[in-house]
DNA sequence: TCGAGGTGATTTGATGCGCG
DNA sequence: CGCGCATCAAATCACCTCGA
């Protein structure tokens, strides 16, 4: 047999990324995403060609006809991602994904099915289609929880179909346990999406989300999902949409979102509605519950005073239908973060706090924000650890834009950097990142170590080698979206600024420099942030001076 | 030259059936 | 119950044309 090399096509590589999207698709599956047109034999022919010839990118397997059947897929290969094509995406510096489980791929070829039906969907009505990965939206209650709260089978996001993206979390019921009990999978599922519903906006894999995804349960069997509906009625506790129905059901009708055949559960109500379609409005509109806490950014001019309803509602979506809120709705923006912000001490004037920080160059020990333990312990140990002098700036630094984000009322969390990624950087005799802070639901590394501009490749390139042992590891939260500099001297900023830009990026970086930083009264705020996402190319981005907060808008 | 696509031949694997 | 054989469908392969 010939071993020609494989030249890979734009083609090969949607599929390639199909199958680390979703671990395996069968061969029908893969023909319908990307061979509509062809036959099943030209699909896979060529998917023999990737399997067998030149590096041997997939692998397959079959599953036993019946068993594809019984589930009402049409049978035949599965296929799913070579070692050497999980190298190919390190190479391309994007996780590989996971491994195929085989005694679990009817499970997952049901959620390719999920994402296939709504691919064909989204294609007939000229609107997009967009897929995380469970692996990409997992749930973890803390940063120091040993497992995850929460894993969902993934999370699609639906635009140009709806007035708002429809995001849905999609959770396939192929077990045969009973769902009575809180302790049982369904149960903890349910009390899973409660927690995740209480903190969804600080998860990285959630970023550009408007508002909380919709849980859609697919199981079978009709007295299943009547009993699915009554759990989640018993165990709900927080306002998180639920859409059931039955998979033989969803993957029978053309439409599957305009099919009637979804049992809705609205976000706000306590109600099982009869089999409807989902693109039913009043459940679309109960999505709107739980909506992004908005940034409230451009208010914060003001001291920290509890905001008027009314300014929430001016920053966030145009004009979505208000539903009747309870209580648990949303958290309120004035308690955000979850611990109610502390006063400042007596011996600090709330109005002098911002010019205060920012002047002081080390941060006095009563000016640290007490709840913020890790931060607080970061900040300490270092202190008591060696003299403060220039190395202890960047912590305090961080604790000033720790203080103004709290003191406008948006989100912050901070975790020390994983030991293992500690590790990694004393291995490349590089000073470590002190941790990870989450600033309005976007996580980010602070780093200031740049001390000489020779390291500046080795530490770039450091960062992409902890991306993967981030993704590899699956350290929690998952790995921080941006990294923060604060480039000592102007030619150490020239000199990254150049360096950055004529690499590939896999890493978003947003800097400034020290003097930029120490004469801003509120660096939070101001357009001192040159924003350089990541990109696949070498093309030079714009380094106009932004605010910090940007980010949400440049990557 | 290489890949896409079409067609038909061959191989492979699952299954059913009969026989000892 | 085990074995061999027949049958069928799916998978695989070979060879072709066409076009970039």
């Amino acid at each position: 047999m010939t071993k020609n090399a494989v030249q890979l096509q734009s083609r090969d590589i949607a599929v390639l990324t199909d199958l680390r999207n979703l671990t395996i698709l069968s061969l029908d599956q893969i023909r319908r995403l990307h061979w509509p047109e062809a036959s099943r034999e030209i699909c896979r022919k060529r998917l023999s060609r990737l399997m067998n010839h030149g590096e041997r990118w997939l692998r397959n397997f079959t599953v036993p006809k019946p068993e594809m059947e019984a589930v009402g897929l049409q049978p035949g290969q599965v296929y799913y991602l070579s070692e050497t094509g999980r190298a190919w995406f390190r190479g391309q510096e994007r996780p590989p994904g996971k491994l195929p489980r085989q005694r679990q791929a009817l499970h997952d070829l049901l959620i390719s099915e999920w994402f296939v039906r709504l691919s064909e969907l989204a294609r007939a009505r000229q609107a997009n289609l967009g897929w995380r990965a469970d692996w990409q939206v997992r749930f973890y209650r803390s940063p120091n929880a040993e497992r995850a709260t929460l894993v969902p089978d993934g999370l699609a996001i639906l635009t140009g179909l709806t007035p708002q993206p429809l995001a849905m979390f999609l959770e396939l019921d192929f077990s045969r346990e009973a769902h009575g009990r809180p302790s049982s999978r369904i149960g903890r599922k349910i009390r899973g999406y409660d927690a995740y519903l209480k903190q969804w906006f600080k998860h990285a894999g959630l970023d550009g989300l408007d508002y909380f995804p919709a849980v859609i349960f697919l199981t079978h069997g009709r007295q299943r999902l009547e009993n699915l509906a009554a759990a989640v009625l018993k165990h709900r506790r927080e306002n998180v949409a639920y859409g059931l129905a039955l998979t033989g059901q969803v993957y029978q009708v053309a439409d599957p979102l305009a099919a009637p055949v979804w049992r809705l559960i609205p976000a706000h109500r306590h109600t099982v509605s009869e089999p409807r379609p989902m693109l039913d409005s009043r459940w679309l509109a109960s999505l709107q519950a739980n909506l992004r806490p908005p940034l409230r950014l451009l208010q914060v001019a003001k001291p920290p005073e509890t905001p008027p309803p009314s300014v929430q509602a001016a920053t966030s979506a145009p004009a979505p239908p208000q539903p009747a809120k309870s209580p648990r709705a949303m958290p309120a923006p004035v308690n955000l973060p979850a611990t109610p912000a502390p006063k400042p001490p007596a011996t600090v004037a709330p109005s002098a706090r911002p010019k205060l920080l920012c002047q002081t160059p080390i941060l006095p020990a009563e000016v640290v924000i007490p709840t913020r333990r890790g931060l607080l312990a970061n900040v300490a140990h270092r202190l008591s650890t060696r003299r403060a002098g220039t190395r202890d700036t960047g912590c305090v630094w961080s604790n000033q834009l720790l203080q103004q984000a709290v003191a406008v009322g948006i989100p912050v969390q901070w975790q020390p950097l994983p030991p293992p990624a500690r590790e990694l950087f004393n291995r490349l005799k590089l000073p470590p990142p002190p941790g990870c802070l989450t600033l309005a639901g976007v996580s980010l590394f602070t780093d200031h170590h740049f001390a000489r501009i020779e390291s500046l490749p080795h530490r770039l390139a450091a960062y992409r080698e902890l991306a993967f042992l981030w993704t590899e590891q699956q350290f929690r939260p998952s790995f921080p979206r941006w990294t923060m500099l604060i480039l000592p001297e102007p030619k150490q900023a020239k000199a990254f600024f150049e360096t950055a830009q004529q690499q590939r990026r896999i890493i978003n970086f947003c800097a400034t420099t020290q003097v930029e930083f120490t004469q801003s009264s509120l660096p939070l705020l101001s357009t001192i942030w040159r924003l350089l996402p990541a990109q696949q190319t070498c093309k030079p981005v714009s380094l106009e001076g932004r605010p910090l907060l940007a980010w949400s808008t440049a990557a």
